[in-house]
DNA sequence: TATCTTTAGTGAATTATTTCTCAGTCGGAA
DNA sequence: TTCCGACTGAGAAATAATTCACTAAAGATA
């Protein structure tokens, strides 16, 4: 059994990192359904993946499965929770209470994955002690520092207009925080123990155009 | 020099052209601020990639740079929205007209990037023929094969909850698209011949939380 | 009990991707 | 004009990721 990163061991790719949570999601599925256990081949034919890529991404981290019979899914579930430390909340904070910020604060499937947003913040007077959320209240970006204390935050969203990341990003790493998703269409300038990662539908858009003809 | 695409040639991996929008969005940005030539190097720099990647990537479609001195940025600009048939603009059709349905609706980047919402959708009857976006009304999703046929359009992007999404990706799949940008957090069975991207935070908070202690 | 079917886990083989390295070109300086 | 530093494009090498193919275990069936 690998232990994952055990020291002097080789550390798990980070593609592989990237697969778990759609495992996870797609065990979830399963499990609403009522189904009880499952297999590798049943688990790549909804990921339209290989089963044998599903056997070797789990093998990195342990044995979840009986041969013969496949995976039993509430303990499969677990397990990756626990991979990907979300067998807890992790509290998370809002920049941008726009249109696209609304829309991340009313999202309901957070708290289930293991996120709740605690703060919201801008720099808006206009929107600054506007309700928002499921019972917060827009807070000025100006107190980024005494929120992120208060609620030891370690996670930001960025819903920002392109122009105002770099400088957002900037001030939230300086109040400490490490993992950023980014919802501006830019690539930030960070410090290498900062985590960035990126969402931006244009991006998907032109990926799709290229095969379209 | 390659020519993309042609019979009897290798087909240009996918996650080079995964990678083709975000060279796009960082040269225009350069553009914006008055740069005219840039280098694979500071390319690289600014992506936190190898120069050598770029260059590579790059050399699947032509020779766009000047030994000695690098790539000028219109010039490669224009060629990559040629590669990604983006030196037009696509139609994409909208379904779901919530808290993100209307983020996007409101999102003002797309028509620079090659992109027009040009219908809305949406099955409640509370939401159909109220204004959306920029000049826009919600449709009934009822009359998805008639806005289809009307506007010509070959993307949609879901922003429809999970429950609904297999049962929407299915009818706009029978309605002719073949190019989905999805927001459920699920993963979409659908035939071959339809392209799925998908955007779920969750999937990215998890990757970041694994990295977390 | 013996046999058959299903399926996980895994080392080896294969395929894909990235990086290295260098020849050759460019533009500017001497 | 010649030389020099900067830079691309591309083949070779190295590394990474995926798939193959097999062993062994579990449960079902005769």
């Amino acid at each position: 059994m690998n232990d994952e990163r055990a020291p002097g061991k080789a550390p798990i790719p980070d593609i592989v990192i990237g697969r778990l949570p759609v495992y996870l999601r797609t065990l979830r599925l399963l499990a609403d359904e009522g189904r009880e256990v499952t297999s590798s081949q049943e688990l790549g034919e909804h990921l339209g993946i290989s089963s044998a890529q599903i056997r070797k991404d789990l093998s990195h981290f342990g044995e979840f499965g009986k041969q013969g019979t496949g995976y039993n899914i509430a303990f499969l579930c677990q397990q990756l929770q626990k991979i990907l430390n979300v067998d807890r909340i992790w509290p998370v904070i809002l920049v941008g209470a726009g249109s696209l910020g609304t829309a991340i604060a009313n999202y309901q499937e957070f708290e289930s994955s293991g996120f709740r947003i605690v703060t919201v913040l801008d720099e808006d007077p206009q929107k600054i002690g506007q309700p928002i959320g499921d019972g917060l209240r827009i807070e000025d970006f100006a107190d980024l520092n005494q929120q992120v204390t208060e609620s030891n935050v370690r996670i930001a969203v960025m819903a920002v207009p392109a122009y105002a990341a770099q400088r957002v990003a900037s001030q939230l790493i300086e109040a400490g925080l490490s993992s950023i998703l980014c919802y501006a269409p830019i690539t930030l300038a960070v410090p290498s123990h900062v985590r960035v990662e990126y969402i931006d539908p244009v991006v998907h858009f032109q990926h799709m155009t290229y095969y379209l003809r």
